[in-house]
DNA sequence: ATTTTTACTACGACAGACATACTACGACAG
DNA sequence: CTGTCGTAGTATGTCTGTCGTAGTAAAAAT
């Protein structure tokens, strides 16, 4: 396994989409490809999990989209950008993270730790 | 917050309860306390998450079932023996758990790491 | 001229977690 | 002797985020 799906890390693609919000607008597929950069190709988004993400967070105020005419390509595309809320949304979700993953690491062990490998 | 759900940790309940397991077998209300005690308080699993995850990692065929008198008690409990399966189901979760964890952070920052806090 | 890449939308299925509610027995307080 | 608390569960239905499949359409590459 080299790639992790976007179930195993459910309720987090919000987070990584405003994480790269936070910068500057964008739109799905310039996401999608940055999100695969980051992670070194190790996570690869569902384009249906993206675009219902963005719906999802529209309505729940964290994201506004424009729709704009790219300047290069003379395509209309829908942005998004990043509200107050969704920058709040984002630093709950990161102290959220944090004591998750605090938790979790008290049941994962260190490999051959005990003798129970 | 100071709690986390387990729909935040989504996937990794049968993870926790199959690490609990590999010690010795136990069973549901023992485990709960065993979650919770571990955990600092952190995560307090649900009965019917937890009871749940039973019946799916049964079917699975990561754990194995016996009902038993306590010697204490002397009432019946349900309780849970790990296979090898389950112990194989635990390792790969664990290495999934690592890439997860590393790809996150990268969409995590420390606390005011950049300007965008 | 055709394929690939870009940039989406629609719709239904699924699985894990959740809320709510109910059972049953023993201990212990009032 | 009655009621609550702790123990140890079962039953049932709902919700939400992700996934699978499919389709549209324009631009760029071959």
């Amino acid at each position: 396994m080299t790639e992790i799906s976007s179930d195993v890390i459910r309720g987090y693609n919000d987070t990584m989409i405003l994480f790269l919000l936070r910068k500057e607008p964008s739109y799905g597929y310039e996401l999608s490809k940055m999100i695969k950069t980051l992670s070194d190709g190790k996570y690869i988004i569902k384009e249906t999990t993206l675009y219902s993400a963005f719906t999802r967070m529209e309505k729940n105020g964290f994201v506004e989209s424009f729709v704009q005419e790219s300047m290069d390509t003379g395509k209309k595309r829908t942005y998004y950008r990043i509200t107050e809320e969704g920058r709040r949304y984002y630093r709950e979700k990161r102290e959220e993270w944090l004591l998750t993953k605090e938790v979790v690491e008290k049941f994962i062990t260190k490999e051959n730790e005990d003798g129970n490998d």
